[in-house]
DNA sequence: ACACGCCCTGACAGCGTTGTCCGCCCCCTT
DNA sequence: AAGGGGGCGGACAACGCTGTCAGGGCGTGT
């Protein structure tokens, strides 16, 4: 900036003025200095300006995989709140470890991001509050914080969703509807299963449940020592698009009624469709991108809970008959 | 930062001494000083250090959709080879327009990343010349620079993989071979079409070839023209994920052979299973980060061209007769 | 013609950090 | 006991930018 003030014969704050756009320079002054910009190749040095005027437009982003469509919509849905504010976004993979995520969150913070969207990975969300002090806004999606924090959440009707399924089964006729779920530790996971066996009630069995990271091998044991039991299950509730998948290669053409939670791609392609309870990726992005930015210009209100509902598409698969 | 030398009773360098772990300080002075930031809640701030040290561990990445699969996987590769380096990663969806594309890519300059890795969408990168004068390392991924940069890219071998599909249908005895590809103006839409083309020889019929953004109903209508023709197609080469899938929706069971360039998730669940050329976005994205951060360490040797290999997964589809 | 005011420009400080350089003090050696 | 050296701590400037404030030149009104 200061070779570009030289070139141009002009003072530093003068090429200041001309590159944010500042009312007061002289339109001819102003044409010199773009020439010299251009000449010069000039480009302004975000990092000083974020030092001196204190914001980034740099918001965090803390997801489990990027690779997931779930979060991968979530994430794209995110960017472009972000853009629509001239942001830029940064963001992260945590594994779904806990100690990662932290790192990560910590991360963004020390970069003086104006704020995080997370999904969180951990339990104790503690190490937050330094920075929630020091005004950084945080807003969590998909999962709540750990207990003990009250803060801007926004979640699917993870609960609601699951009952929904069950009793779409249990419509059809089914009696003994199982469900293979993710790790129990992960909040959607746990929901979805609570979910279930409040709509099965009396019919609930503990042995047709299934709860653990999804892999073909072991989820096809589960569903051998499921089917191999006198009452086998004639309907299985999956309790995340990745266990619908792993769910329907370990079931390998065997026929069973099925209802997915979390829509995906081609579901509609194979025979049967796959009838899934479907949650909107992108609009909770969205919803939770938009809610950091409102926080973000100022709105000081008490954290608000937003719960995002789901819907039942039956392309099949759930209306098999036991 | 100040604070915390006050709070602790020593200067300000000595803080800056125990933050960074440099020697020289002594352990119960240390102590005080760790005290005293745990006390504070003191997080350095990222964007003074990066302008006192001019170099800021963050890389970027332009894509044309984190939502798609295929950019989502060579995202995280690309996160994770970055978090290896210690750098963060901006991301930023570029949509297929070529304008974003250069706005992207002027942004995380003006933030003084470290070096970016670009699937291009525009094809001037002229652009791009002061900032590679800057030192600002840039890898092409996917896509090749426009005309007259000569940078390092990787790229997949889209024509080769082409002709590998379309032989195998020849080699099904399929004489009439369709294209159904993405517009004309993508690189790897082209290169795909070239070694659809040279596969083909006198075999090519300019009728079979549609390409154009993959939407439902614009290729059914393009696949009925294709049908209704004295020599119909008996298969089907698609030429990328999105393609392959609008074309299984399209053609709505109607039985016909077909290869896909890209692999997809369930493919091998469908009915046939679904035959692809495949290329691997993980690698890709892990050998393009690779190679960017070799060149932030100092590799100054001539702008590096690699080619990934694709592989042909037979699934069924593309085994069908005619 | 003079005063006043407006428009434009420039000097300067400071954002929070790190690199350089200097000086103190203590301990060891002679 | 005096001199030298090493280990430790501190003062200062600079990174590139922007906010504040002051000042110069020129037009306008009386």
């Amino acid at each position: 900036m200061k070779d570009v003030a030289t070139a141009a014969g002009v003072a530093l704050k003068t090429v200041s003025r001309v590159v944010n756009g500042e009312p007061g320079v002289h339109p001819a002054t102003a044409e010199r200095v773009r020439a010299a910009i251009d000449r010069l190749g000039y480009r302004r040095n975000e990092s000083a300006r974020v030092l001196r005027r204190g914001r980034t437009a740099t918001i965090g982003l803390v997801i489990e995989d990027v690779a997931d469509p779930f979060y991968a919509g979530l994430s794209r849905a995110v960017e472009d709140v972000a853009i629509a504010h001239d942001c830029l976004l940064l963001s992260g993979s945590s594994g779904e470890e806990a100690g990662r995520e932290r790192e990560l969150v910590e991360t963004f913070c020390a970069r003086r991001v104006d704020g995080i969207v997370v999904v969180p990975a951990g339990a104790d969300h503690g190490y937050l509050r330094p920075e929630l002090e020091a005004g950084t806004k945080v807003v969590f999606a998909d999962r709540p914080p750990g207990a003990g924090l009250d803060a801007d959440t926004v979640l699917a009707d993870n609960a609601g969703g699951a009952g929904r399924a069950v009793r779409h089964l249990l419509g059809q006729g089914h009696e003994r509807v199982a469900f293979v779920g993710d790790a129990p530790a992960i909040y959607t996971a746990a929901e979805r299963h609570r979910g279930y066996r409040d709509a099965l009630g009396d019919r609930y069995d503990p042995r047709l449940v299934a709860m653990r990271p999804p892999a073909e091998e072991a989820m096809r044991a589960d569903l051998e020592r499921m089917f191999a039991l006198d009452r086998p299950p004639t309907a299985i509730f999956t309790g995340n698009g990745r266990c619908t998948v792993t769910a329907l290669r370990a079931l390998a053409g065997r026929k069973v009624a099925l209802v997915g939670f979390d829509d995906f791609e081609l579901a509609d392609l194979l025979r049967p469709g796959v009838t899934v309870v479907a949650q909107d990726p992108a609009r909770m992005g969205r919803v939770a991108a938009e809610l950091l930015f409102r926080r973000l210009c100022g709105d000081e209100g008490p954290p608000e809970h937003i719960r995002l509902p789901v819907r039942l598409i039956p392309r099949g698969s759930g209306e098999l008959a036991p």
